[in-house]
DNA sequence: TTTGAATAGTTGCATAGCTAACTATATGTC
DNA sequence: GACATATAGTTAGCTATGCAACTATTCAAA
């Protein structure tokens, strides 16, 4: 095993532990000290929402790259936190619209601050241009792959 | 919100979703394919032990990033695949040396090549300053949170 | 119009993650 | 030496992930 290739491995625990971890561990911490009972997961779904209502359950997979049984039961455990509502489409019958509620909206008041902070605190020190970098590298990684 | 806040919501996105679960996606279905019966989790320890052998189960779950619990279950559960030996520490009771056997270096022979493949493809037009940027930037992330 | 493929969603099963509470051992201070 | 504190590891309970197999609906081609 040449070095240039633990190089790499060394990239690939670095991408995949450290600092998605840190940032969502440090988000949920948030959540939790401020009373909020919701987890990473379910903010990410609402994150989604609150840019578009409604979507379906199979967009809402492209869009959190998760799978539709995550998916399911993600939207499961929010409709029983009163969150979002299951509402059936008119056009196709086989879709689930999934709409937010009121209770959902508030929340999404209640946790920008809590959302810009945390990522206030990961950025810091770091430019733009490192952004734009990590956000080319992550996306031509994800290309490459699926 | 203002706009470049939610642009660093969607770095979090990135950081979080995409490129992460594409590459361990990626690893796993190539572990499958050859008939290798191990988690993407189970290979990352490995991975840490292959570097350097019988570390405690706290030494494990630094170089992971994992919590106690986690490494726990994931030394149980290599345990049970006669990966790992747990052996006591002679200085110091309360301690776990978790130890290879002769089946896990079989398997660091049989996965290389799997887990070197699966690097080339994820980086594949992706520079070395690029990388060392993400590095960079990633481990400042977690500098920054943890 | 029927049949077969594709799509949307659910369920069962196994693994893994996090928190909190617990046991056992080690260490430092009086 | 005794006691408080810190550290290593385990267990329980919940949530989440991924795969495989399943149902229901849609759509397209024979």
């Amino acid at each position: 095993m040449s070095n240039n290739q633990f190089k790499r491995g060394e990239l690939y625990s670095v991408i995949n532990g450290m600092a998605s971890t840190a940032v969502a561990r440090r988000l949920q911490k948030n959540f939790r000290q401020a009373g909020l009972e919701i987890t990473i997961e379910q903010w990410s779904v609402l994150y989604h929402l609150w840019k578009e209502d409604c979507l379906s359950q199979q967009e809402l997979c492209n869009r959190t790259f998760r799978d539709k049984p995550s998916i399911t039961r993600l939207i499961d455990n929010l409709e029983k936190q009163k969150l979002v509502r299951r509402m059936a489409s008119k056009s196709d019958r086989r879709i689930n619209l999934v709409c937010l509620t009121e209770s959902a909206r508030e929340l999404q008041e209640r946790t920008i601050d809590l959302a810009n902070q945390t990522m206030n605190e990961a950025l810091l020190g770091i430019s733009r241009e490192e952004i734009d970098t990590v956000k080319q590298v992550l996306q031509k990684v994800y290309d490459n792959l699926v």
